[in-house]
DNA sequence: TACGAAACGGACCGGCTGGTCAGCTTCACC
DNA sequence: GGTGAAGCTGACCAGCCGGTCCGTTTCGTA
């Protein structure tokens, strides 16, 4: 329970925040597999270097996927004060898919429970209930079928990422199509209710 | 151009078939990752046996990849007979998706285009051409709306595996709920175009 | 400016990977 | 059964990875 006392050193501050911002870019553009020596040798910086700031990969690569499910968390967050639930929600949405989109590595890790630190999969929890919150809204208002719940909105997130991946370098807006299809889907009325709920599972 | 002279030798021709059946396996479970070695181990068989068939690992990852493409191309194919069009194209998805959750390394090399040989890709290109000719069924029908293509119908097989995969544990038919709410978005009346339309992207 | 502590750098380590090869074994055919 | 070709094996190789360690450099302070 010890917390790290902070290094006032300029250089390592100044490293600290480096190495933070090309190992974001790094991971972005490669996934979970781009390398530590790959990302000391961008940021003009020994291997050794890395690893005094985050002792394992797994500590620099949460340390950045928390920093991106924050920003997210707090874009859903005031989405809330939006006076129209069902702009706020695709908002919501758009946010999310373009954030799979651009990072790499969070589609990686978002996929793959193994990579998730404990930190990160409290993290994902939390966006799951203000997507919860702002999916009630929606639904409330009889803007979206009465049983899908947030879960089911934060998981299709990278499930539109990965629809339009094979497209990505051809068009890379192309994801907005499967957004749109999705979010009709979630508007559609059909009298049929969906299987296998999720309830409530802690994702 | 030289094709490979099949091998009469007993021993040969069983270990091709062991080794096919236990790499698709191992694949399946572990993804493109599994190594070399594993299977080789699995099998009961020298990692130069392994080479020996296939020359790089590229080669028996596809020709896995292409067993699996052919079975589904052979299944849409023969539901082109179905004469409720509706029936027939939700069947496809259903066994796409289901191909997607079985396998590991079927996600991965989809997802990945580098990953694809030339022959992959041919096998992906046919597959959506039977996808298209069971979605102008459904569409001539008027059952699906007018601007989903057989592009959009293969590509979201894909997206529908990955919006359940961190729900698989919990429930491994939980990706029926999403298949559900992609297919009544596929058929929801909107009256607004889908934008970025696919056109003649040859996938 | 002098000094001690903290940070840095990069050679190094062990482990794993795809792939090779020389020598041994097994098969098919006579 | 003899024989030669084909198949099999596993030690071996080079390359990459995450992570360690210690000699050297840099920083803040007195």
């Amino acid at each position: 329970m010890s917390a790290k006392p902070p290094s006032t050193r300029s250089d390592a501050v100044r490293n600290r925040k480096l190495l933070l911002d090309v190992a974001a870019r790094t991971f972005a553009e490669r996934g979970v597999e781009a390398s530590i020596g790959e990302i000391a040798q961008r940021a003009g910086v020994g291997k050794g270097t890395v690893f005094r700031h985050f002792p394992t990969k797994e500590d620099l690569l949460a340390a950045i996927m928390l920093d991106l499910l924050d920003e997210l968390i707090g874009t859903a967050t005031g989405l809330l004060a939006d006076d129209d639930p069902v702009r706020a929600l695709r908002a919501f949405m758009t946010a999310g898919v373009e954030a799979f989109v651009r990072d790499r590595a969070f589609c990686d890790v978002i996929g793959r429970p193994s990579l998730q630190s404990q930190e990160v999969r409290d993290a994902i929890h939390r966006l799951c209930e203000v997507a919860e919150q702002l999916t009630a809204r929606a639904r409330e208002k009889g803007a979206v079928r009465p049983d899908v719940t947030g879960t089911d909105v934060a998981l299709m997130l990278s499930g539109i990422q990965h629809t339009a991946a094979p497209l990505l370098d051809a068009d890379p807006q192309a994801w907005r199509r499967y957004l749109e299809l999705a979010f009709d889907g979630l508007t559609a009325v059909t009298g049929h209710p969906l299987p296998h709920p999720p309830d409530r599972l802690t994702l």
